[in-house]
DNA sequence: CCGCATTTGTTCGTATGTATC
DNA sequence: GGATACATACGAACAAATGCG
């Protein structure tokens, strides 16, 4: 069996090479690349296949290109642009849906895999979240509240898992961050986030597992409320 | 609040169209789609313009390109073919739990919504893979097995699900194709599909839920057996 | 096998719009 | 406002691969 040479074009060469420097955090989330014409030398490849290079990762999401400003890294997850274009056209039901398969999942593997340091995170998330509670800080709470939970998922230590639910947990609460007030639920929330805590520590995969679906079902019900107004 | 203007430059605004264009199955899969020449008078753009278009869409693997021959679109799921990528440099193990997670979901969605056509679908998997497994035909018996597995997805009527869905299940089987015997763990393959299946007829969600944790048990043991040798 | 047209790959040059200092 | 740096966009040309007669 002859396996067929597939050659490699300078453009897909540039692409991922830029790409592997992202990854590897070479080029940090945040700050800007060389611009063109150092990347031109750099590569020894002419204007425009630089361009096409970069093209398809702005397209991917991983750059962002401003006009007579520069090239900035925007995200080093190649899935998570992706995702979030393609999460933002579904519906929030099904997104929903999907949330809740996946950090249920995670939350049986954090409950197994769990480490002191994991704990202790969660544990700052929850005084956190009273704290801003309080305070009647509604930005640190939701804040907190998305830590939490991405911890977890963390916690499960499958990077593809990881992956998948970071755009997820965000376009969710992208939708809901301006309509939702702090109100009753939320304290019942708090309660919720303690309870699976716990369950995570005793290493409870069924309790950690059945608290996360109290969780989206109380989230699917005031998000339906809402959404009634 | 004054909203940014968000200028939409002429590349992306080209990328978008054919996106849609291709979407839309206006240019469908496998087919060539007009060379640039035609491409640039059609869009009104410069030839560069037009390349760094095309190029960003066969970096997300929507589109190929032939130097001397043409373009031919590749897939119409922008989802499926990043995941697929990434899916790949991922550990086997993850994929499984990740698929465990959606699949388990999926089934319990497919067991409210479930309607006559989803039904007998799933049964005419079954049967086919009983002929299969009689006459030894094992592509067919997978082919059968990917169908059945699918079929449970779709039913559950979640986009978004059946797109992350998609390319997970073939990649896990890409994976084991090669590997895998025809041996007494498919016999039981099949009991379990049976009663999976009548577990959603029944629009029993507990108990499709059970079934599939089951069947990903089964199959992971297999996969680790495998893997032994 | 050869020659030729078609099609994509790659490079260079030039002009313009935009942001930053 | 001016100068500079940078990305955007267009046009022309040649190289390389493919396909056809």
């Amino acid at each position: 069996m002859i396996q067929k040479t597939n050659r490699m074009y300078l453009v897909e060469q540039v692409a991922s090479q830029i790409e592997q420097l992202i990854e590897s955090g070479h080029w940090p989330v945040g700050e800007k690349i060389p611009p063109e014409m150092k990347l031109m030398k750099q590569f020894d490849v002419s204007r425009n296949t630089l361009r096409e290079a970069i093209r398809a990762l702005v397209h991917a999401g991983l750059l962002e290109t401003k006009q007579g400003s520069g090239t900035i890294v925007r995200s080093s997850n190649p899935l998570g642009a992706t995702l979030k274009r393609y999460i933002k056209r579904s519906a929030l039901l099904e997104t929903l849906d999907v949330r809740l398969a996946l950090e249920k999942q995670a939350a049986q593997l954090a409950a197994e895999h769990r480490n002191e340091t994991d704990l202790s995170t969660l544990e700052a998330c929850i005084q956190s979240s009273r704290e801003a509670a309080e305070n009647g800080n509604y930005e640190q709470f939701i804040a907190s509240d998305i830590r939490f939970h991405q911890t977890i998922v963390q916690a499960s230590s499958n990077q593809l898992l990881i992956d998948l639910y970071e755009p997820m947990v965000k376009i969710v609460y992208s939708f809901v961050q301006d309509l939702m007030a702090m109100d009753a639920p939320f304290k019942y929330e708090e309660e919720l986030h303690l309870e699976l805590f716990m369950a995570i520590q005793n290493q409870d995969k069924v309790a950690a597992a059945s608290y996360i679906e109290d969780y989206m079902k109380v989230l699917r019900e005031n998000i339906m409320r809402i959404k009634e107004d």
